[in-house]
DNA sequence: GATGATATCACCAATGATTGTTGATTGACA
DNA sequence: TGTCAATCAACAATCATTGGTGATATCATC
């Protein structure tokens, strides 16, 4: 993503306010590899600036989205992860027990819709992700949440299970 | 999927009574291709059974998940969708702007992670995402909703704007 | 057919991630 | 320096989904 200072500039461009809380989020975002939940990016900001409220951490994080700087995924997790990278085509590992998210830098060119498949559709890209077990979790022991593709995360039941296997790690 | 008699003789298997509610959503699921949400599936209900619940519908919804007789799928459109189809291992095209869910029926298998890619994962499977406008929204004449990958769909704004979109084609 | 365990109903409350609102205060920038 | 945007805290609302209640219905079994 562009450094702090191109971000100040546009931000000035566009008649928003470059604030300390923004420059501090945009800090963090500017190292952050891991894709980060807006949660994370809170816990992280609150490390430099102690009142920064979760909600400015949305705000902003909208903004960088619709000013087209990060992208949002939703990667059936059941939290959004905002992703700073947007450099390079890439594609994503996601951690079925934890829920991490890693990016993926292949060339996945050729997989494409095979002709007569298309069903009608204008088919804009095609993202491929990998789901497994990071090694942490690996190494935790912990079983899988999501044993289909693309589990129903939000389930409660499922966010519950979670929630309990992290109180489990403290 | 399972015929609705080979359900019913699971369900019993299990110590699962089969009641005309369930044999009614072994039905609906039966013939449908189209990934449905649990609110359609209890649509299509209602209309053998007048006043079928959803409570009920997502109860059995989730019992045939957990028994593994349909997939659950989070593809970041704001709602699971349903998948009766497990016999063939298959991919998605997901429509952009209606949410739509297709099956793809294609041979991915090459797609791997790149040795030394794997970031420590233990990878499960792949799955491959495609995206577009679906035949019904080109006609219409819709805009994507999500310009970026597993754009955030259960972001508030555009939920409203799904929504704002489908009452117009009332 | 009687019995007992489950399912279902309607209704209402809760969940978790995210956004809206309000009113007061702070801070950016022309 | 004045103005307008941004932030704060606190609280309510949203949506998809699940939980709880108590009452009624119905399945499976004897």
């Amino acid at each position: 993503m562009k450094s702090v200072e191109e971000l100040t500039a546009l931000f000035r461009r566009r008649g928003r306010k470059v604030t300390a809380q923004r420059q501090c989020i945009f800090g963090v975002l500017q190292g952050d590899l891991s894709h980060p939940t807006a949660e994370s990016v809170h816990e992280a900001a609150r490390a430099e600036m102690e009142t920064i409220s979760l909600k400015t951490v949305y705000q902003t994080l909208n903004e960088l989205a619709a000013m087209g700087e990060v992208a949002v995924l939703d990667l059936g997790t059941g939290t959004s992860r905002f992703d700073p990278n947007l450099e390079s085509v890439h594609h994503h590992l996601v951690c079925r027990s934890c829920g991490k998210v890693r990016d993926l830098h292949a060339d996945f060119s050729n997989v494409t819709v095979p002709t007569g498949s298309d069903e009608g559709f204008e088919v804009g890209g095609a993202e491929v992700v990998f789901r497994g077990l990071c090694g942490d979790c690996r190494q935790r022991g912990r079983r899988p949440l999501r044993p289909l593709a693309h589990g129903a995360t939000r389930h409660r039941a499922l966010q519950t299970h979670r929630r309990a296997q992290q109180e489990i790690q403290k």
